[in-house]
DNA sequence: AAAATGAATGAATACTCATTCATTTTATGG
DNA sequence: CCATAAAATGAATGAGTATTCATTCATTTT
């Protein structure tokens, strides 16, 4: 019985497993009909469960969108990290392998950028979000603030400052981001990719040269 | 004839100034309590005016939502166009009267950034906005692709082109945005035209000299 | 096999909010 | 001043939605 089996496989879930399923099913619902529309009937319906099991794993709708931002972020988190251990030691190619990162298709992807712009965009309203935010955002930015610097120290770079440097590639990023959200036609990965590097060229030649 | 005519144009004064001033109570509103959960009612409230009053001047919510997009475009439109107008002619005093146009108070505010990106994170779900978006935005594109153009026609700028440097700029002024409206505590204005000033001095050495 | 567990259901509840509209207030031309 | 229309009000409506909870039932424990 096809039915029977699937209610068996229904109910053996693990909790964890089925609370990452209606993450994912949150972040799908956010995609496509925006922060402020999603229902949690939507999220149950694209998880193919019942009304209220949204509560019944995470108590209310409120705690749902924080956990799915979290959950957002440990996502992003794993990757950073494994860009930053898997690229070559120097410096330069570890920054370089972050902004790689940053447009690889998995990251930078329309379905998940929408709900990273989605909650910015109440960031101010709820102080819940921008707390989430500015601490993860804070350690990115003071890994790459140390690549910076390492590069710099390497170089013949005496008038650019790390920071700036730093700030540059993160606000670019996001910027880019956007780009790609609003304009998916025009937008394009390796012109932003461009973009990128004839900043790093620009400003740090001896180890970014020119293509 | 001139009576009639005269009427008609004072209460289509006053039509628009009340038009206007629950555009701005919206853009409190999205600002304050989030794209979301900004109810009607609200406006009405923040307004000093009663329930109905919405729907009567503009007929629906999605409506008014549209209008209040179209509203903030129209006034960074009108800033736009008036750097571009007022800097000195050359082309390269221009572009950079824009990228401080963006820095200055009345634009980066955290105000109206939060209401830029309340409509960016729905952007992808509501495609009204994302029209409106990109009409207004391939205006100004054009205009700073042409800027670029002529910067690089003036120098010796060989191997960068106009299109990589609008997009950076653009990217930049987007995420310096998005830090300005997250990181409200650390974010400052002269330190993000820095880095924007660094950019352009790393890329238009001869345009932009070391400060 | 019986009892206990707890995940999942889905109907019922309580509440919010956009929209409507009958009524009141205000402005204006005659 | 009055007559008329426009503007504004705010109570009423009803569609929609988060949350609750009694119940079901597959699985585990005894």
């Amino acid at each position: 019985m096809v039915i029977a089996r699937e209610k068996i496989s229904r109910r053996a879930l693990s909790k964890q497993r089925r609370q990452q399923q209606l993450l994912d099913a949150t972040i799908t619902c956010i995609s496509n009909k925006g922060l402020g529309s999603m229902t949690l009937a939507d999220v149950a319906s694209e998880a193919g469960l019942s009304q209220g099991i949204v509560n019944l794993h995470f108590k209310s709708k409120d705690n749902l969108l924080k956990e799915t931002l979290i959950y957002l972020f440990e996502d992003y988190n794993t990757e950073f990290m494994q860009a930053v251990a898997k690229s070559p030691p120097q410096a330069s190619a570890k920054l370089l392998a972050l902004m790689e990162m940053d447009l690889k298709p998995s990251i930078c992807d329309r379905k998940k950028l929408a709900v990273w712009f989605a909650f910015w965009g109440e960031a101010k309203a709820v102080p819940t979000y921008r707390k989430i935010c500015a601490a993860y955002e804070h350690k990115y930015d003071s890994i790459m603030l140390e690549l910076a610097e390492n590069v710099i120290g390497e170089g013949n770079y005496a008038d650019i400052d790390a920071q700036t440097v730093t700030d540059v590639l993160t606000s670019m990023t996001d910027g880019l981001w956007l780009a790609c959200l609003i304009h998916p036609k025009t937008f394009n990965r390796s012109t932003a990719m461009k973009s990128i590097y004839s900043y790093l060229h620009a400003v740090f030649p001896d180890h970014y040269p020119r293509e």
